[in-house]
DNA sequence: GTTACAAACGAAATCGTTTTCGAATTATAA
DNA sequence: TTATAATTCGAAAACGATTTCGTTTGTAAC
């Protein structure tokens, strides 16, 4: 009924712990015949080792820890899954934290992660993270870490994101595309690098094109809240009557635009075009359906746990090998905000 | 540098093993003086004890494992905050699976976490799950399990529900009191109890008021999707004109039929009132915003963990009292759709 | 001075697995 | 037949914390 041992089994076949313990990892030193019989009999009684005393030989939890800035994030959960899966299969459990994009918390949940002996750390840093000697402190320590869509140019950790710059160029000209030529941009907050990508990739399309790139045509939302987003646009329509598109560093603020305007009864997207970015699974289901930037969520999550495999080899091997850093497609999904 | 043992403590302080380790747990024969000096040393190097070799010796994992239906779910991401919070308050970690709503995903998540010795299991079962074997399991190994808002009445394990029938009930006499009288209900599937419950709820209103019932108004969402709420919606509209009224399972469904009303230009609410359950974050943003039931979802979270902590202590006394349960209050969030 | 007793500390066993090293058995060669 | 090698197994020592049970020391009572 209750967990079984390996004495269990050595008592049950006759043999000691130290063979049935071999037996079961396939040592050289055991017979073909014995080890047939150790492992059918494990198979019967569904026996797995105890982790925590196996942890304390080897040193290796089976378990990894994610820090995300937030759990309620349709991408993030994406991510989630996409190394739950990953990690399931090869044999991981997974600790999740969330530092509800607090750098007070984030630190204090990696140290929480480094406690419990985890085997690597996968992150995604806060939006207030202006400092990395959390960070570093997990790199010195000889623990792989590594960065999936929000990172720091300032750490040599791996990371797999995706390429903020192009993706928000492609959506800017799209928008160009459409006839709009004063394009407003509802942008993410100073630190964190993908919102500074977005805000390059939406200069360089406008500067490109010779439009009228103005700053008070940029908005700071603070919370990428959709209510950041019904607020400016709200701005929009009272100070800048001119502006003829919105592109929002993300979804919600996006749906709180689409929101305002359906309340001001402005026409989407004839005189105002919409532009979104993530492709939550509401962001289809607005009135009009909003275009947005797709990101592969999962695909992320998956990549990110192959390169915590990965770094976790590079480490053991104390190679001085360059990191991997992976950059994922992403492509636009038109519908009828724009 | 990297984390310390007792013996490093011992060896530093010039005490053995064992005293280092009674003065950290406050044991009466040890010196106030030496507990002094061994707390303050331990604060010092920011010392916590190995969590794996404690396991060994008290069989305590100081872990819980939380199986819910889907990652990405507005609700449970809030019961799951909920969780977390009050299990770091405890000095617990978490660790979250998914069942994608599948009941053989649930019984292999529910067996890795008795895998992973976790000191209790919290669980929302899945929609599909028709059989408590796996629950029982769990219960026959004397580990706590506690249900939340999706539970089964065939299990005594304790739970934190809300009053599905009563806040349905609720709902569909918000709607009435509207002076609508063919309410349609789009229900969600037929094995768990909370769809079973909220479905009548809404029967047991319309029949109070002596309104007619009709088995054709009632539309099953298998997947409790947008996409369900969508297509039944439509076929309202073409088969049933007469219907005034949408009560839906839960936001997503009713999210899909506002999309559609607004696409067929139906006036909301005039011709047709909608309402949800849940109180996602989408629902306020929807063209119009969606009246819906708000559903505590970090409350019923944190009784959760609290009914965890009870069950175990009942475990261990080996008391035959009454499990508790807990049933959360509900109210009603009236938005633009009714 | 002897006994009794409490206070303060430590030795050692234990949890279950892994792994090194040595012992035992069998097979092979001389 | 003996020496050697190859094969197969098991004893035992870790890993780090907990806890039982002794041991030592000091104090008080007689």
């Amino acid at each position: 009924m209750k967990n079984l041992t390996l004495k269990d089994i050595a008592l049950a076949l006759g043999l000691s712990i130290t063979t049935v313990s071999k037996a079961l990892k396939d040592y050289p030193d055991v017979s073909a015949k014995t080890k047939e019989k150790v492992k059918a009999y494990a198979e019967k009684v569904n026996f797995t080792p105890n982790a925590y005393a196996a942890f304390l030989r080897t040193q290796e939890s089976k378990m990894i820890g994610v820090v995300i800035p937030r759990l309620n994030h349709y991408f993030f959960s994406n991510v989630l899954r996409g190394i739950m899966h990953q990690a399931e299969a090869n044999n991981y459990m997974v600790i999740v934290l969330s530092s509800e994009e607090s750098y007070e918390l984030e630190k204090k949940q990696v140290a929480k992660l480094v406690k419990q002996n985890v085997d690597g750390i996968l992150i995604s840093i806060a939006d207030t993270t202006h400092n990395l000697e959390h960070i570093n402190r997990v790199n010195e320590l000889n623990i792989p870490l590594v960065f999936f869509d929000k990172y720091s140019k300032l750490s040599p950790s791996p990371s797999v994101i995706i390429n903020d710059q192009q993706a928000a160029y492609m959506a800017v000209n799209h928008l160009i595309a459409r006839g709009k030529k004063n394009i407003a941009h509802l942008r993410g907050p100073l630190l964190p690098q993908n919102s500074i990508d977005r805000f390059l990739g939406y200069r360089k399309a406008i500067e490109e094109k010779q439009l009228t790139y103005k700053k008070e045509w940029i908005f700071t939302c603070e919370n990428i809240s959709s209510d950041d987003g019904y607020r400016y646009t709200k701005h929009i329509l009272e100070h800048h009557p001119e502006v003829d598109a919105i592109f929002a560093v993300a979804d919600l603020p996006a749906i709180g635009a689409i929101k305002c305007l359906n309340e001001y009864e402005i026409a989407i997207p004839e005189q105002m075009a919409v532009m979104g970015f993530s492709n939550w699974g509401i962001s289809a289901l607005t009135t009009p359906a909003l275009s947005t930037v797709n990101q592969p969520g999962e695909e992320m999550g998956a990549s990110a746990f192959d390169l915590f495999l990965a770094e976790k080899e590079r480490l053991r091997k104390g190679e001085n090998s360059n990191v991997e850093n992976i950059e994922l497609a992403t492509d636009l999904v038109i519908r009828e905000s724009t």
